[in-house]
DNA sequence: CTAATGTCTTTTATCGTGAAAAAACAGTTT
DNA sequence: AAACTGTTTTTTCACGATAAAAGACATTAG
């Protein structure tokens, strides 16, 4: 597909789709800087964005004036995969690839082979191995090939051991934050939302885990501590894939998780510690035990 | 210095040195194979070394003989500086400018400039900062500059609330292991070397930097766990740059923590839990007593 | 017939280059 | 004069190219 080209535009195509979807809500565009900000985009390509859709006739653009003209249809859309970052694109290949089996530990990665098969350059495959290989999957030999580690039982084990003392640190730590903090709140929207999805979980059970993930960021972000915060990307990236892959009982697992999540909410408001200790422990010992069972028994 | 080479020959000649020191010892060298593992490069390195050690009239080479004729004269050696890795290079300036003072926190990373000041292309630069971000004193923001969190005291609070976590929990599993295990042996020889510097510390107080490092990577690897194991790169990294910069008391500092370690290697082997932890606990906190007082005061 | 050497191929490391995007600067409008 | 738009400069991102280094294959010595 996008041989030789020097670098993509996802970041104006990405920014022009959700600049379209802000069009249904108003008659007329706020300044330039406004939409900058709005889109977390820089100002040259809020005006890419406003010169294109003059162009297309979705508004009239003079100066300040940007009116509205017409309802933008699906066709004024860009597709979908052309909004993706590089990163991401490698990153779906690769692990597609280590999930699809035949992907033996101690096996190794060619970044050629890998930049060729994707169709991208060598140099964003080898920062994306570098960037990839603090999730502890993937290890480099010093000037040689990198090799891979594999999602084994062992790997399970040491994240969800790491896991564990850093959740439980920032649960305790959560439950003794001032009454006025701000989290408190934002625990409190959490719960609803946890309500709402236990009531509805027999066809919603597939937005657990975006919940979850936020549910877990709020207490590890109580430890105030970077390399606790940092840590959950780990798990959430293995969470992310685990979720696409592993699907059975998805519906009770979820289920249960939910109630686990309630359980776990309700000691960290009555912020009794051995409450806290109690939910945290249970809910992250049968998080472990979800991971475990989804992983591929090994050979040896 | 550099300009457009487009990868230096370090690798050869590290090596190279590498094989002159072992020179001296033999009259005539091993196969080709087994000089590239005794050196850790590959076949081809090694030819290119043999090559050169011919041409400079070091050995005579035809085919399996080797023979020495001559001992290595200071300027066979290449420069020490000749030897470095890119990415060294790349750390030291980095390092350097980030402790040389006004390198405020928040303050913007410049990738070009940084590229330019230390004279190798932007990619280098790139890489090395994807990996140096692991280590929590610099973030990126999405498609846009690297941002500079600083060497605070908030830093070390943190990094040091990690280790301690860590290495609780790894001496712990040290003082577990079972007899036969070959860590005790290990243990025996750091004890050896340890009481060996307390006696010659006056002299040698800066020999300390490299048994600490090893000492305390032999306990980490008792945990089993790849994360733990490579947190303790953070640790070596800002105890690495934090020795060289920071030398008031050092000679004191260094005599109170090889007797730490000393009591700390003495609780290991007394396989005693409560007095591991006991001692554990003690050295980690002059360890931090150590860092903190090391850390520039802030502005805000 | 094993383990070395000799030769050829592939991969990694690094650079310069150019388009995309950000940021800085200059000129306008209200 | 504050906040905007218009214009220019800088920086980031990603690529292809090339030397260094690794690795694979073929040949030969013991």
């Amino acid at each position: 597909m996008g041989q030789g080209m020097s670098k993509s535009n996802n970041v104006y195509k990405d920014a022009y789709n959700r600049c379209l979807r802000l069009l249904d809500e108003t008659r007329s565009l706020p300044s330039e800087p406004e939409l900058g900000t709005l889109l977390g985009v820089s100002r040259t390509t809020v005006r890419s964005i406003l010169a294109r859709m003059e162009e297309t006739g979705l508004i009239a653009w003079n100066k300040r004036a940007k009116t509205v003209l017409r309802d933008p249809r699906p066709d004024d859309f860009f597709p979908e995969e052309e909004t993706d970052t590089l990163a991401e694109i490698i990153e779906r290949s690769f692990m597609r690839r280590l999930l699809a089996g035949g992907a033996e530990a101690g096996m190794q990665i060619n970044e050629l082979e890998l930049a060729r098969e994707i169709g991208v350059g060598t140099t964003s495959v080898r920062e994306f191995l570098i960037r990839f290989s603090r999730f502890g999957l993937i290890e480099k030999r010093r000037n040689s090939h990198w090799v891979l580690k594999g999602f084994t039982r062992a790997f399970a084990l040491e994240l969800t051991e790491i896991r564990e003392m850093f959740e439980l640190r920032s649960a305790a730590a959560f439950a003794a934050l001032p009454q006025d903090s701000p989290v408190w709140a934002d625990l409190d929207r959490l719960e609803d939302e946890h309500r709402l999805l236990a009531r509805e979980i027999a066809t919603r059970f597939n937005a657990f885990s975006e919940l979850d993930e936020r549910f877990h960021r709020l207490i590890h972000r109580a430890s105030h501590n970077r390399f606790i915060v940092d840590f959950y990307d780990v798990i959430a990236m293995i969470f992310h894939y685990h979720y696409q892959w592993n699907k059975a009982q998805e519906r009770e697992r979820n289920e249960v998780a939910v109630g686990e999540h309630l359980a776990y909410i309700e000691a960290l408001k009555s912020r009794d510690l051995g409450k806290v200790d109690a939910a945290c422990r249970k809910h992250l010992k049968s998080a472990r035990q979800t991971l475990l069972t989804s992983i591929p028994l090994q050979k040896s």
